[in-house]
DNA sequence: ATGTCATGATAAC
DNA sequence: TTATCCTGACATA
């Protein structure tokens, strides 16, 4: 479930749980030894930047990255962690687990600013998008849907976001940055600040308007108009299927035609 | 029991 | 480009 949302989500939700409390860590699995350094530290807040979650604890931090397969997920206090924990967080009443990240390390400042300094704008964070972002994308003769997937870019977009994004202002995804134009991409911008920002308040990813959706299908699935859909959530047709930047990404050959095909109208 | 796939990213060829 | 790491849910046998 990880994109941006999820860890922004998690940022603010460990926060209300553990910031100012004195919290027990350890590694059930073992593969997170330094958790005994958090052994009763206070936790003094979080924050997330793209798809990186940070734990500052006063005077260590712990860097958490989901990568595909991590999940940090409250269970019930006490309760037995299966083996796979690499991280164990609790209090006397609240317990947080967290299995399969890419990352969970303790981070110094200079490591920290580097990930920050390689990372692009992130639609969730309240500065203004910088102006590289334009500039890059409009320099760019990569795919946008390459692009959309480049952290160093757009800091928390991953393979949902894209398609649905892409879908959403009707681009086709092997359009060269450098075709795009400005206020398609102004959109994208908005677009995706407000779909990331909705995803937080969910916990998960809803694309399609509440007005479109049908009382009878509540799956995740409907929610959602391309991304691994047989049939476009607006006209129907066909989704189509293809490979960009070592992820399937789908998308639908009816709304988002080639670039080249709206200027031939 | 085994195989497949996934909302991620990196290192190596 | 491909291989690799991380985990678990679900399908198939």
């Amino acid at each position: 479930m990880p994109e941006g949302h999820t860890v922004h989500r998690l940022a603010r939700d460990l926060a209300r749980d553990f910031s100012g409390r004195r919290v027990s860590a350890s590694s059930p699995q073992g593969r997170f030894e330094e958790a005994v350094r958090l052994q009763g530290r206070t936790l003094s807040r979080t924050h997330a930047i793209g798809k990186h979650l940070f734990l500052e604890f006063r005077d260590l931090r712990v860097h958490v990255h989901l990568g595909l397969f991590g999940k940090f997920r409250r269970v019930r206090a006490g309760a037995e962690p299966r083996p796979t924990v690499r991280l164990r967080l609790s209090t006397e009443d609240i317990t947080w687990d967290l299995t399969g990240p890419t990352a969970c390390e303790l981070m110094d400042d200079d490591a920290f600013d580097a990930l920050r300094d390689r990372l692009g704008a992130d639609p969730l964070a309240n500065e203004v998008r910088p102006k590289s972002t334009w500039t890059r994308l409009h320099a760019s003769r990569r795919s946008i849907g390459a692009l959309l997937l480049d952290q160093s870019l757009f800091a928390g977009i991953g393979n949902v976001y894209r398609a649905e994004l892409l879908f959403l202002v009707g681009l086709h995804p092997n359009t060269p940055g450098q075709d795009v134009p400005r206020p398609t991409f102004e959109r994208l911008w908005r677009l995706a600040k407000d779909l990331l920002q909705r995803g937080v308040e969910a916990n998960r990813i809803i694309t399609v308007p509440l007005a479109e959706r049908r009382p009878a299908a509540r799956s995740r699935r409907e929610q959602l108009y391309v991304y691994r859909r047989t049939t476009c959530g607006r006209c129907g047709a066909s989704v189509a299927r293809t490979t960009s930047a070592a992820r399937t990404l789908y998308y639908c050959p009816v709304c988002q035609p080639p670039i080249f095909a709206e200027h031939a109208q």
